[in-house]
This record gives structure tokens, C-alpha cells and sequence, in this order.
DNA sequence: CGCTGGCTTGATTCTATTCAATTTTCGTGG
DNA sequence: CCACGAAAATTGAATAGAATCAAGCCAGCG
């Protein structure tokens, strides 16, 4: 981990939805929600870091002294208690280093080369309670996170491999969609493995899964990191396939 | 739903593991975190509600104009997209109505009569920003609910049935233990058909599980709401169960 | 007392896991 | 730059386990 303290452009930032005032929700919309003051705020207390491909950043159960923000790249958070257990893929403008008493709840590694700003967590805790409205920014970012892992939770709760890998799909693109333009090609910067323990499968039936997508003609794959998705409306079709046992309608008293 | 606008016992509050100061982590205590003031504070903007038993508190895509906070009784918070998925049963002291751009991110229905308080929005929003120390408990909570989410995940990406079950009554009683005192008998007021969405099983699979259980002696069924674990360290192991294809050593760089 | 809804149980089918063998990719050193 | 070796990914065949469909059971309640 090489450290270098050194203000960089902008300073630190976050993207999520609002979850208070706004508007309509199909056009949920991530805004980046630090002002430009805020960011300069936050890199007054901050460092930057910087990780190797591959590099652990932290370990489950380590003292937590510092949260990262990152700036390039992505980091996978996992938990290696019973079986290997990918919690989130995590990417610039995301928050990692999830405290519980102090100590980190999960452990982290760069998937790519990653640079990220180190915060401080006391330094943090002191500049947040100067500033009501950067407290606010914490709280929607964590409702945003909260909101994402309930979406990983209804993706592993799917049956079907083909279900699963679509929503995998979809939500990667989704995280990539940077304002209005929808990518080309998604990206995956994660092996197999990675993805088999996020959507929680086998990694053959990973393969197979992405063999089978192909040869349905939903994606197109140029190299093992760049999926094309070609017909849409059927991808969207196998990440909403609704299959599951009592389909009985359920009751709402009153 | 019932609304009487009174204030009463205490005022609303906040039940989590504190992330930041403490302690060491095999102590992880669950904390009242708001203080006497606070609640009061909190009891001026707002006003207790009931429900029935299956009343719906909320649904997803409605304008939210307030937040809940559980004083007795439980409450599953659920996303019909399209399989139904249960996301969290919510406990006592728990927040309810998770917002996204001012509408409701799922939906919520009482599993038990409920009673808890009502908080506006926009008056809570008041509220916090003068006090960034209420802020940090929102905070706090909401970092606590976040690890539940993941943990969550971990119980769906399981691939066995009694795993599954075995994490889930751990799950449970976790959340039922207040205090020292380890609870005698775990409490499921939710239907087994609950349990199945909660697990991503389905409903004779859950049965079974139960039924397996029992056979093996590590746990005892009262009544269909009362479950005994007679045999802890059998239902940990069964609950931490390492069987996921390649267990190869993931290497970690440097 | 019989009905209803939640729950259990049985038989079959389906799908992903597992184990194993093979191919491809990629990084490294000659 | 190419060749090699190791790691990652793919593929195949057999198996295990849960979903599904369907029938029966039990408890609570009018």
C-alpha cells in the first residue's frame, strides 16, 4: 500500500440516490452528493491510497482506524466465515470499510490496481458533527448501500443459474451507468470465482451459464471482461422469471 | 391503523451495535443508543400507531411521508417484484420504511399486532440536523442494519436446506436476545410460508428442514411458533457448514 | 361437526453440484 | 519475442438435493 499524502482532484466523493426529497422512481437518478466545499472539507482529513491488483486493504476483525472512498478501480468485500461469501463489488464513489465496535465487519481486496482516499475515522467522526448537512450525505449513502444489498439478497435468493447471472448482469451494468449514456459493454473486472461467490453458484455453473446466454444470443462475450448484451428484453425476461413454488396470492387483511 | 397522538413510554429508540468507540468483538452488544433527552426529543414529532395482525403498513412506490419505529410486535418488510422475497423481519426498536427518492423501497406488513411510532420526515429531518449527535445514531443504526442485510445474504447463498434453517434460528434468537439471558425457547411469529421467502426455500422444503431437525434431536417444536435448540453445537456446525465446490486457497498478493 | 387455511408428507422431476479431465489464458523467464 | 508453466476457465458425466405437484392432515373456528 503506498501512502502519499496529497490533496487530488476534488477530493472525496459520493454517489448514491437521495432517498429524501426528490422525485419520481423510475428515474432514479445517482447524484453525486458532496458539494464541492464538502469534498475540499473531507480531503483537508484525508490521504490518498493506492492498492495493487489483488492487494488485501483490510481484514475482517482488524482495528478499524480508517474508512476508504474510492477513487479508481473496484474492491470486493467479502467474508470468509463459513464458505466464501462475496458481499459487494464496490466501485469510485462508494464507501468501504464497514465498522462494527471498531473493528471491520468484513475484509477487502482491490480487484483492479485501486486508488482510494483514506479516511480517518475519528478525524471523520469529528467533521461530521461539525456539519449537519455532510451527516445527511452519510445517511442517504447508507440507505444506498442498504437498498443495494437487499438487492444482492433477492438475487441470491433466485433458483435458476440463468436468473441469477441476469441480474448479476444487470446490476453491474447499472453500476457503470454513469449519468444517462447505457454502455456498451459491460465490464467485469472480477474472475469466475469472484462471481460464482457473489451470486452464490458453483463456478462451472457459472460457465455454463454465461455459455448459455451466449448461445441464446442474450450477451455476447468479446473476452473474459467484456459481455455485450444483445437482446435485452430477454435478459430482463429471465432476471424477473417468476418460478417459485405456492404462486397463491397473498393475503392482506383490512 | 389506529392513531392516537399521544406520547408514551420513553419515546421512540434505537437498538444496534455501536460501530464506532467500543469494545472487542466477541462482545457485540446490542445497545439502547438513544439517550432519555433524545427520546423525548423525538416523542414531540411523534405519534404512536396500531396494527392488526396482516395489516399492511405500506407499500412499495407509495409517497413516504414517514418513518417507523417498532414499539411491540414484528414486522416483515417484503419486495413482491417478482418472486416474493422477504427482505427483514423487524424487531422492536427497529426503523421501518426505508425511502428511496421519497417513496417506499418495499413493502411492510405487521406479523404480529404492532404498535410503534410514527415519525414525518421531513420533521425527523428537522429534528437531525440539530443534533449531530442523533444524527450519529441514525447512523450507527443504519450500518447495523446493513450487517444484517449481508448476513442475510450469507443464510441465502447457503445451498442446504438444514444450513439454511440452522442460520435462521440462530438468526433469530440473535435478535431476541436482549441483554445477558439467552433466551430458552426461539419465538417465530412469522408463518412458515415467511420463513420460506425469508430463506429462499420453499415451503415443503422448510417443513422438512424442520421435520430433519427434530429427528436429528437439535431442536425441539413446542408449538408451531416455539422452537427449542437442544442441541447448540450441532446446529452451529450445521449452520456453518463448509460444502462449496473449490476450496482452493485464494491467494492474496503481497 | 364440518369447513378452511396452514402445514406436512410422498413421488417425481429438474437443475445445479461435484469430481475429473481438458483447454485456454496469462505472466515469466529464457 | 517466444516458450513454458501455472492458474483460470471450460466441458463432460454422474450424483445429490431441492422444487414441484398433489394428496392428506391437523387445528382453530364458525
Amino acid at each position: 500500500m503506498t501512502n502519499a499524502r496529497t490533496n487530488s482532484p476534488g477530493g472525496p466523493a459520493i454517489r448514491a440516490v437521495d432517498p429524501w426529497l426528490p422525485g419520481n422512481p423510475s428515474t432514479r437518478r445517482l447524484h453525486q452528493l458532496l458539494s464541492n466545499e464538502e469534498r475540499a472539507q473531507l480531503a483537508t482529513i484525508s490521504s490518498i491510497v493506492r492498492f495493487k491488483k489483488g492487494e488485501q486493504i483490510y481484514s475482517q476483525g482488524e482495528r478499524a482506524h480508517t474508512i476508504f472512498n474510492i477513487v479508481s478501480g473496484v474492491v470486493k468485500a467479502y467474508t470468509s466465515n463459513a464458505t466464501d461469501h462475496i458481499t459487494a463489488f464496490l466501485y469510485p464513489q462508494d464507501l468501504v470499510g464497514l465498522l462494527e465496535e471498531g473493528h471491520y465487519a468484513n475484509s477487502a481486496v482491490a480487484v483492479t490496481a485501486v486508488t482510494a482516499y483514506a479516511l480517518p475515522t475519528p478525524a471523520l467522526r469529528r467533521e461530521l458533527s461539525k456539519d449537519a448537512e455532510l451527516e445527511f450525505h452519510v445517511i442517504a449513502k447508507l440507505c444506498h448501500e442498504l437498498r443495494q444489498a437487499q438487492r444482492h439478497a433477492l438475487l441470491l435468493a433466485q433458483r435458476h443459474a440463468l436468473t441469477k447471472l441476469a441480474m448479476f448482469l444487470e446490476l453491474q451494468e447499472h453500476l457503470q451507468t454513469t449519468g444517462e449514456n447505457p454502455v456498451a459493454e459491460v465490464y467485469l473486472p472480477m474472475d469466475r470465482k469472484d462471481i460464482a461467490e457473489f451470486v452464490g453458484m458453483s463456478l462451472p455453473a457459472v460457465s455454463r451459464g454465461f455459455r448459455d446466454l451466449v448461445a441464446r444470443r442474450i450477451i455476447r462475450i468479446r473476452d473474459r471482461r467484456h459481455v455485450k448484451i444483445v437482446d435485452r428484453g430477454t435478459l430482463e425476461q429471465l432476471a424477473s422469471r417468476t418460478s417459485r413454488y405456492p404462486l397463491q396470492q397473498r393475503r392482506t387483511k383490512q
